[in-house]
Order: structure tokens, then sequence, then C-alpha cells
DNA sequence: CGCTATTATTTCAACATTAAACTATATACC
DNA sequence: GGTATATAGTTTAATGTTGAAATAATAGCG
């Protein structure tokens, strides 16, 4: 087992599925960010542009609550990409709070041509797993991050 | 199912995993940072100490190993335990390339502490699982993890 | 012995990440 | 209508993270 730590039964069991769960997640991070150096795009800047092709424009706040990150997190990360030319913002007209960020027609030209690679690179990595296999895993995984997240 | 993606049957499941096994290791890590919050201790830090802790001294190189992280990242970790006095680094004598890292009596006593309160706070976060579950869950994730890592 | 290759560590630049303080705008309600 | 409250976004300080370049020390080998 992946844990030094004596104790319990119980402890020992859950220390290693959690080693386990924060190393394949760890690895399966860093094969997937592999692909995505070739395009000088990052996790967060990958992430963000394909919620805006497969969403739409959002503000924000929402593309923080479907990346899970923290508002300042994401005004740095639509700093980068807007530096790049990849996204717009555009102020709301009727609610001046609200930041819209748009693809722009770079930004979705390298999201159409990345996303495809990058869903290869996800089936190959868990084709290890047989479909029932991945199905179960997603499963356990959805139980764990439900609690932990409340 | 977690994505928006329009692909083979493969994708979509294999996908659902992804990003399941993802959200999982976020909620967990949050969930484990708060409890590492009331002794300011980051999530790295933590993890340095204890490495100490369980398997005694060990050279920077060896503590990214256990860790897997690069070089670089442990310098600064280590530099930001040692500025509050956790750890000692010591020059080996015989071999002068090699740090070797150790324990103060002040880090002995705040990982003891707060390792206790850490196997509690994963415990309870997969008790959402039974037994069984969890040993599932941490098979499924050694393959997935063992595979993506090379 | 002296040169080369390897190994451990540090440094640096760029980006990520959070929490907390702050600004700007809009909403609610008296 | 004006004030309190809530919401969106930015800024800042601290730490993490990587990859690449630079240092320092050792090991291998002709």
């Amino acid at each position: 087992m992946g844990t030094h730590h004596r104790g319990t039964e119980e402890e020992v069991r859950a220390l290693d599925a959690y080693i386990k769960l924060m190393r394949a997640a760890n690895a399966l991070t860093a094969r997937v960010h592999r692909h995505l150096a070739e395009e000088r795009l990052t996790i967060s800047q990958f992430g963000a542009l394909e919620a805006l092709y497969h969403l739409g424009p959002l503000c924000q706040k929402d593309l923080g609550r479907k990346l899970l990150k923290t508002d300042g997190n994401i005004t740095l990360v639509v700093d980068n990409l807007e530096k790049r030319g990849l996204v717009e913002r555009r102020r709301d007209a009727k609610d001046r709070r609200y930041v819209m960020v748009h693809l722009s027609d770079e930004g979705r030209e390298l999201i159409r041509r990345t996303f495809p690679r990058h869903v290869a690179g996800v089936v190959e990595a868990l084709s290890v797993l047989d479909p029932s296999e991945q199905q179960e895993l997603a499963r356990l995984c959805r139980i764990v991050g439900k609690r932990a997240a409340d």
C-alpha cells in the first residue's frame, strides 16, 4: 500500500485510496499538459477556451464556477488569453458589473484544432481500464467529490 | 454526464471518468487544505513534513521523488519550512552535493499534532464509500496513474 | 592525472492559485 | 430617492509549480 502510516485498517484503506487518487490525478494532469504545451497553452487556459467553445460566451464569474476557480484567478487567466488575442472581453451594456468573455476567431480555431487531440489523449490514458471500469471509476469519484465539496 | 462534448461513446466515457477524477481530487485537496490552513501549512509543506516524519531525513532530490515535484519546487518549499524553523538543512559532509533535510523539534511536534487530524479528515471524506469500494477506487486509480506516468 | 559526463541544488521567468482587501455597479427596501 | 446590501471584477501578497539555465560537486575513464 502506498502509505507508511501505521493505523487502523480503516485508516490505511482510506489513506491508500486518497494517495492513489491524487497520484492518478497528478499523472493525468502532467500527461494532458504535455499535449497542450505544444500549443503554449496551460491547463487553465485550455479549460477556459473549452468552456467558451462548448457553452458560448460567459461572464468571468460563471467561468470560475465552471472551472472551480476563484475570481482573481479567472481575471489572470483571461488576462493571459486576452494578451494572446484568443479571447475578447466585452463589458455588458445592461449590467456594467459583468464582463462577458468571447472567443476570438483565432481562439476558436485553436481550441477546435486542439480539442480532438486532448480527447484522444484522455481516451488513450484511460484505455487501460475497460468500459465498465471507467464507469465505475467515474461513479466512485463522483461520490467522493460530492462529499468532499461540502 | 459531466461533459458537453459530442463524441463517440468511448470518448464520452473516458472524458467523464477524467472529469470526475479531477473534480474529486480538487475537492479532496480543498477539504484537506482547510484543516492544514489552521496550522498555516500548505499541502506541499505538509507533504514534506510527513515524508520526513515517516521516512527520516531525506535529501531534496529524494524528497522530490516522494512528492513527485521538481527540484526547484522542493528548494522553495524547504526554504519556506526552514524560514519557519520547522526543518533544518545540513550539507552532507561526504558528498557535498547533497543537502539533507531534517525535521526540527518544532517541526516534529507540529506534524505529530497535525497528522492525526489529516488522517481523520481523509477517513471522513472517504467514508461515503464502503471498504470494498475504497479498495476498488484505489485499484482503478493505481492502474490509471501508472499508465499516465510513462 | 585531467577531461567529460552525471548528479544535486539553486536561480529565474512565467503562470497558477488562493485569500483578503478594494472598486464599481446594481438591487432591495424603508 | 437614498442608504444598506449584494454581486462582479480587480489588485495584492504569499506560495506553488514547471522548465530551462546556471552552479557546484562527484564519478568515470582514457
